[in-house]
Order: structure tokens, then sequence, then C-alpha cells
DNA sequence: TCTATTGTTCGTATTTTATCGAACTAAGAG
DNA sequence: CTCTTAGTTCGATAAAATACGAACAATAGA
């Protein structure tokens, strides 16, 4: 089951993590990872080109909120709470809880 | 004593305060403010020309990190901490704690 | 093997953001 | 009133991000 790359947990740069989720598309992605745990790139985006939802993992993956594997067609995304967690205490939480509008 | 515009504290958009804070220019004005209190613009940009300071200032203040005082010929900026804390708990804390690189 | 499914990559158009000089504005000092 | 200081606004340019169709790659299933 292979996996996209994706940074080391010491590598995660705040920024770029904050750039990352400063979209409202991707932080849509994210809770939804949140709430729903692992999830493939077509159960995730309805409204949107798979292009452009490919952008957004991309995005997300690079800035290592997200980690990718890939099981036969399928790709299956889960958010690297721990990771995230570990370099950045209690980012995601924060960013979970705040009030959607 | 004049004040520029800013979004009220139940105006503050995630999004938006995440995207004013994922540039490491404007990352490192929140950390100063955070630490050396209210300053003018001068006192904190010295390696870039005036008018990308005045952008970011104005990127902070739109997003609602920062309010502005006019007072006299300077204006004091100083961080919504209550503001931010009431709006997003947390999201400061965890920014002015993450790791610089 | 042929086909359908899942998602990536490529190329391009559009929009946003960043940067910086120059002109401008407001207030205080003399 | 004139000069200086502090910072904004304007205008241009360059760089980055977003969006999306089309072509491509990998795998599962018939």
């Amino acid at each position: 089951m292979r996996e996209l790359p994706y940074p080391k947990t010491e590598e995660l740069d705040l920024p770029r993590v904050l750039h990352a989720l400063s979209d409202p598309a991707r932080l849509d992605m994210v809770r939804r990872l949140a709430q729903e745990g692992e999830l493939t790139c077509g159960a995730l985006g309805v409204d949107r080109p798979k292009s452009s939802m490919s952008h957004h993992f991309r995005t997300l993956r690079d800035a290592g909120v997200i980690r990718t594997c890939v099981d036969g067609t399928v790709h299956l995304n889960h958010l690297r709470k721990d990771d995230l967690e570990r370099r950045f205490p209690g980012l995601l939480k924060v960013v979970l809880d705040a009030p959607e509008t």
C-alpha cells in the first residue's frame, strides 16, 4: 500500500500549515476528515472538478496536514492529528472548534 | 485619538485570520507585538520599505489581528489578544508557542 | 485483454498577493 | 507658514495561487 510523499513532523512549517488551512474549501475538507476519519478523494469533493480537488489535496499534503495512502485505485486521506499536535500543540483543536462563519 | 477601521469580534473570519498569519513577515510582526506590546509601524519594520509594511499592517488589521490607533503622527499597533481569544480560543497561544522554523 | 473507476499531471487562463517607488496626507516643531 | 516625521495610497510589475478541461497512469473486474 503505497504512500504519497509528505513532510516529517519536525519539518512542519507554521506559515505553510496556516496557508493550507486558510482556504475555505480546504478547511472544510479538514473538518470532514476530522469528523469522519479516513476518506477517499471522491468522498470529499462533490462540487468541484477532480483536478481542483487534487490540487487542494496536494496543498494539504505538502503542508503536512494530511497523509494519503494509495489503496488500489482509491486514495485514502487522513488528518495527521498526532503529528500536528506534536509540532503545534492545540492548533487542530482551535481550528476545528472555531465558528464556521 | 483616531482609530483605523477593523472588524468586530463576531465578524472575525478564520480563513482570513489564518491567511493573515500565514506570511512569515506578518507572523514576525505578530510575535513582536505579543512580546513588546504596543508598537509603531516604524518600530516594527526595518528591512522593508514603508509601503510594504503598510500593506502588511493593513492585511493584519483587515483580518482583525491588530488594531491601529493614530496618535499624532504615529500609528500605534497592538494585538487584539482578547478579541481573538474570545472568537478563536487558544489560537494566538498556539501560534506564538510554535517553533519558529 | 478490454473497460470502468479513481485520481494525478499538464497547460493555460484568471485572480490574488507581494513588492516597491513616488506622490500624498496629517500632525507637530520651529 | 515651512519643514520634518510617520505612514497611507496609488500605480505598476512580478510572483503565487486558484480553477478547470484534457490527457494520462494505475488498478480492479468482466
